[in-house]
DNA sequence: TATAATGTTAGACT
DNA sequence: AAGTCTAACATTAT
């Protein structure tokens, strides 16, 4: 489910409500989640993204590191709320609750210290130079949307963001990512500062389930140009949007603009 | 009933 | 050896 704009949707309202707080408690619904015991009585100090995974540092303690995977969602219940099915974690406060609620149970949490994230391109949102991705994909025979989507190299890139850019950017998601020239990098730099940045403005793309911490739906589906639309129209060329399967992940784009 | 789903990764294959 | 591909994880919705 989320990508980089929805866990920095996350990220900016837990980070508003959450420093200063105390953990009162935490209950693991889920026990594959383990056991994160002695949580209880410390404060929070800040909530950042990183890649798609969440720190919660604590006052003087740990890091409480959350990775939503494919159907992970968080959500802020004040007051006595009945609790929502698939609910897998709850971590209390004097003024709220913190839910973890996953369907297909492949969220993963975990205590410690930062996690230490190698991608050389840590965060997209401070933009993609066209010079270090070609720099990265020399000689590497990988479709360019499954380089994309490479957490090594790039850390917050999914699957609807890098058929999004690289329909932006006009370039077949099929291509080696080395084939690529650096005019055609430049316009997938261009492309994610449009697309990337855009996303979060919108709070996420509410294609199925997708909610914000408050539960509300995000606006970005609006702004869709290929992802899920197989069969539909390019808007930017009247061409007919294909789906193929790449990296074992549907990929859309139109054939007849993208090159 | 069969298929696909916004992610990651271990192991297989080249 | 390194690069790339596939299956698996667990569950729901269409």
């Amino acid at each position: 489910m989320p990508e980089l704009p929805e866990v920095e949707t996350l990220c900016r309202q837990l980070d508003g409500i959450l420093p200063g707080q105390e953990i009162r408690g935490v209950r693991v619904v889920d026990a594959r989640l383990g056991p994160l015991a002695g949580l209880g009585g410390y404060r929070i100090f800040k909530v950042t993204r990183q890649g798609k995974g969440l720190c919660l540092k604590l006052e003087n303690g740990p890091t409480v590191f959350l990775h939503l995977r494919m159907t992970g969602r968080l959500l802020w219940q004040k007051g006595a709320a009945p609790i929502p099915s698939h609910t897998r974690l709850i971590i209390s406060f004097s003024s709220g609750k913190l839910l973890l609620i996953d369907p297909r149970r492949f969220a993963t949490v975990r205590v410690g210290s930062d996690p230490v994230l190698s991608a050389p391109l840590a965060n997209p949102l401070d933009g993609l130079p066209a010079r270090r991705l070609k720099e990265m994909a020399e000689e590497r025979r990988l479709p360019v949307k499954s380089f994309l989507m490479d957490q090594r190299f790039i850390a917050g890139i999914g699957n609807i963001y890098a058929c999004e850019i690289l329909h932006g950017a006009k370039i077949d998601p099929g291509r080696p990512a080395g084939s690529l020239t650096i005019a055609e990098w430049r316009r997938v730099e261009k492309a994610s500062a449009l697309v990337l940045p855009r996303a979060v403005a919108c709070r996420g793309t509410t294609v199925s389930d997708w909610r914000d911490l408050f539960g509300a739906s995000g606006s970005n589906q609006e702004h869709l140009e290929v992802y899920a639309r197989e069969g539909d129209i390019c808007r930017r060329c009247g061409g007919r949007i294909e789906r193929r399967v790449m990296g074992g992940r549907g990929t859309w784009s139109c054939p007849s603009c993208q090159r």
